[in-house]
DNA sequence: CCCCAGGCCGCGC
DNA sequence: GCGCGGCATGGG
């Protein structure tokens, strides 16, 4: 990697940051785990399930009732029967799917200290687990630095700096650029993801984008 | 009516 | 290994 790509990766978090400000990944309700006895990371595995190809705002509607049933932990999870669980989960769409993956995750994640010594590839043994949910749980959750991609980050970097790959290929590409910084990772996919759905959407809106002058498109990438 | 959302699985090739 | 259809709800 050369050495120019990296200042311009690292300036680019830079601005993100100064423009959109914190982002404050991954939201989490201290004050409901604090009187359940549960652990924060419990709602951080359970809300990757959740927002799988789903809006936040769908994904916070299961969540905002799993709270009320008093069931946003993985015990939670376990202890409720698999139909109720389909109902408060229905709102994140996919429920079917989702009290599956909810109801694998709780069995195997349990404690949920396994996130800090965890390998990844047990990850993926784990049903509704892929990449970037792996990811998401090692980073948010587990503490660990694996930078998360997704279709915004692809996006983004493909149009910005040229570069393209499969998921692994960005991830190692954005690790072998930053400094293993687990803060930085966490808030830099934020502010990727504010910035994709803000500006670099499929339609890009490239006027007065704070970013123009380290971007390539679209006088370069496509 | 359409497309999109903080993906993953199982299948065919 | 890669591409594709299915999965489901809510918003624009």
């Amino acid at each position: 990697m050369d050495r120019s790509l990296r200042e311009r990766l690292t300036e680019l978090y830079r601005r993100l940051l100064r423009v959109y400000g914190p982002q404050n990944w991954w939201p989490i309700d201290p004050e409901y785990h604090r009187r359940h006895g549960s652990d924060p990371r419990e709602e951080i595995v359970i809300g990757a399930i959740l927002t799988q190809n789903t809006s936040w705002r769908n994904a916070e509607r299961a969540i905002e009732n799993l709270k009320r049933a008093g069931a946003l932990s993985l015990k939670g999870v376990r202890e409720l029967p698999a139909e109720r669980l389909g109902e408060l989960v229905k709102p994140a769409g996919f429920f079917r799917r989702k009290v599956a993956y909810l109801r694998e995750v709780a069995q195997k994640l349990d404690p949920i200290d396994v996130v800090e010594k965890i390998d990844r590839e047990q990850l993926f043994r784990i049903r509704g687990i892929g990449r970037e949910t792996a990811d998401v749980i090692l980073l948010y959750a587990g503490g660990r630095p694996f930078f998360v991609v997704d279709s915004y980050t692809k996006r983004i970097v493909f149009r910005t700096f040229g570069v393209k790959g499969g998921y692994e290929e960005l991830r190692r590409w954005f690790e072998g650029n930053l400094p293993p910084d687990v803060e930085l990772y966490r808030e830099f996919h934020a502010l990727l993801d504010e910035h994709a759905k803000r500006r670099c959407l499929r339609n890009p809106l490239c006027g007065g984008c704070p970013v123009e002058e380290l971007c390539g498109f679209p006088s370069g990438n496509p």
